[in-house]
DNA sequence: TATATTTGTAAGTGATTACTCACTTTTTAT
DNA sequence: ATAAAAAGTGAGTAATCACTTACAAATATA
């Protein structure tokens, strides 16, 4: 990845993300991106293939962020990183994933089984800690999490740090 | 309300709420209405225009369907209801829902504070009900209804039927 | 050093965009 | 019945769109 195509892709996520996708023209990225409107389409093909290899990045920074979660063998300590995972998001990654939620309502890029891997460890557990409906549970925690996330990103972390004790308490952690 | 201005509406709802503000063009809302292209702007100004009178739609809905949640004087009542509301939606609304949805990305029609007379209400209900924290049980609460919405508009009601019984059981109404 | 490949540009392309304007038809008010 | 207003049309507008192409500069390979 070349030092120019990294700054098309960067530009083309911030304006992707605040603008969103078809509100961006090819122009405006270029411009951005301090680069000729050609070389988007020598490097990503056309518009489409930006938004593609910005989906790839995205989807890498969703699998990182899982790590931790998945590896973690104290169920007390799943839940508790889970409910704290939205507060710890780096601010510069918010661009990324701002354009991941707004991805959510364009049809083709929408995937819900990619939580599937927090919601399983979830599940476990809530199961460990003797819950009567783990697998319900771990839902519903995991549709919490996603929702502060949305607030965080559009109020701002101190918005939603109430939030956060509140889970924790609820879950006695 | 002309039947030409109703009908340039619903289509506009429809087009924007499935393909998004953008990527819509006057041209394909005229089609789909059956006027011309520059009826649009004799009655809406500009495409804005339109997408602003559907706003108004959007929020008289909104308010319709707190009014019988607000009136409640049962807390138990109150819950339930607001618990069940997702799934009370008729089939043709989903539309108006999906954009409803879609403008909150959309920095100039996102207003938090819609949702504030039903959070009030949920807050009373809890009080009634001598939770410890009902401000906050009240906002986790209506947020976990507007994320079953957002599921039940994207993969249908049925998806979401264990929800309703789990939040009855949890809430023990 | 010669040559092939990649990286980059700038000026285009036709298609589509939101929107206007001159005009006709229909409705309303007197 | 007649005039004024509103509803509606459809061809036209400049601007913008995603994308192409011909060509130059830089870089890598031989």
């Amino acid at each position: 990845m070349t030092e120019k195509q990294d700054k098309i892709l960067s530009s083309a996520l911030e304006l992707f993300a605040n603008e969103g996708f078809n509100a961006t023209s090819t122009n405006q990225i270029a411009k951005k991106a301090g680069v000729s409107e050609g070389l988007i389409f020598k490097h990503f093909k056309n518009k489409k293939g930006l938004l593609d290899a910005l989906y790839v990045q995205v989807e890498g920074k969703l699998g990182a962020g899982f790590t931790q979660i998945i590896f973690e063998t104290d169920p007390k300590k799943v839940l508790k990183i889970t409910i704290e995972s939205p507060f710890m998001i780096p601010h510069e990654d918010y661009d990324f994933w701002r354009l991941q939620f707004k991805l959510k309502w364009e049809s083709d890029y929408y995937n819900p089984e990619k939580m599937q891997p927090l919601i399983d460890k979830l599940a476990w557990a809530f199961e460990e800690l003797n819950y009567e409906t783990p697998e319900m549970e771990a839902k519903l925690l995991e549709q919490m999490i996603e929702t502060i996330m949305v607030a965080i990103l559009r109020q701002g972390k101190e918005s939603q740090l109430a939030y956060k004790d509140f889970l924790l308490k609820k879950y006695e952690l």
